[in-house]
DNA sequence: AGAGGAAATAGGAGAAATTCCCAACGTATC
DNA sequence: GATACGTTGGGAATTTCTCCTATTTCCTCT
């Protein structure tokens, strides 16, 4: 038996594009915006006192980051469900958010109706795949390419390197070592066949993997 | 005298997102949204028949991208106000729209409300900016251009740094000694405000300096 | 439940890169 | 010919990078 009203909460760090998600959402009368939060520490902060059962969050936001939130939120309520909500139409960052636990992967580009079917499908046990994308997540799952060697916490930084953050801000934002920062980005550096912090960047921007 | 409403065109590839800003847009009762475009191509059919006084516009859009469509529109409509609203936080990026002629430009981490105010200034001449922008766009239209600085040795192994090129290459390109490179990237860094190759590259690449 | 394995975290030591300071050398310019 | 400026690089201290290894945790398979 269903509960009769299904509870969400936005995480968007863009107060303007919440309200846009919020909109369509309501327009189905059993979902219900009951939280927003603009960053993973508000979102965190939120669960501790309050059940909800969808979250619906973008992976670019600032301070700790999409894939780390993910990770944390997902570490301690293992059994939330989280749709991300994001503009990257990458098949390789999708593989990666629900590689970590996502419950689904929507893209901005989605009709607003798929978006509140979504839920649905998320809330009956489903895993929701924007269209665009789900075809290359199956080619990724075949083809081999260097940057799917990447282990999930070396996907997370290598992302970071490329968005050219130092190795001092990676270790603060992802409470790591510095020493343990430096260790992911050689044995990333190995694994993409790149020398320098521009080969990295290189790297991704040839496959479409950076945040800008 | 002016007329009683205001009406505003919104241009973004998301539907969810053009929810979001009319939404706030609407709450000032002055401003009507009488139109959306998912592409430059639309906002210009549109526009041939129907006149709008304000288009508030994304930069990164799919088809033609954002410079290209304000280009075409300014140059069929000089007259219109357009009005930038996007995620890039860039001054390069944003001296660049105004200089095609753009009324304003506005970052989606501003405060819904100063949207709408913008709005208004335009409508009344003005050319807002967002803040966190208008600083780094003042040094730009001043010619106060740090790479200016550059000696004119520095200036070609800046040229090369940012090509990707390494120390070592540069140094046996240019014959001088692995010392010499380094001092001078050193140098160039600190000019530049750099504190990576990946920054030395990005510099470059926003102020089209740029072999590649 | 317990063994085995993969992943995450981080320390140590040596190598390499970076920075800062300074010196030498041309060559303009006045 | 004196002064200023650009170019070139050495020395030394510092930081960063790499490679190796160790510990812990978590997941899986039996």
């Amino acid at each position: 038996m269903n509960s009769p009203t299904i509870s969400v909460m936005l995480v968007d760090d863009h107060a303007v594009v919440r309200a846009g998600y919020k909109r369509f959402i309501e327009l189905d009368p059993v979902l219900k915006v009951i939280a927003e939060a603009s960053s993973g520490e508000e979102a965190y902060t939120f669960l501790e006192s309050n059940p909800v059962d969808v979250i619906i969050m973008d992976l670019s936001m600032p301070g700790q980051g999409g894939f780390e939130t993910l990770r944390r939120l997902l570490n301690r309520f293992p059994q939330q469900k989280i749709l991300i909500f994001t503009m990257h139409e990458n098949a390789s960052i999708a593989n990666q958010a629900l590689t970590l636990g996502a419950s689904g992967y929507l893209t901005k580009s989605m009709e607003p109706d798929l978006i509140v079917q979504a839920i649905h499908d998320v809330m009956s046990g489903g895993t929701p795949i924007a269209k665009a994308i789900a075809g290359g997540l199956k080619d990724l799952t075949e083809n081999r390419l260097p940057h799917m060697e990447l282990l999930p916490r070396e996907f997370e930084i290598f992302i970071c390197l490329a968005n050219g953050e130092s190795i001092e801000q990676i270790s603060d934002k992802l409470h790591l070592s510095q020493k343990t920062a430096a260790n992911y980005q050689a044995s990333i550096r190995k694994k993409l066949n790149a020398n320098s912090t521009l080969d990295v960047y290189q790297y991704a921007k040839e496959h479409g993997l950076l945040s800008s």
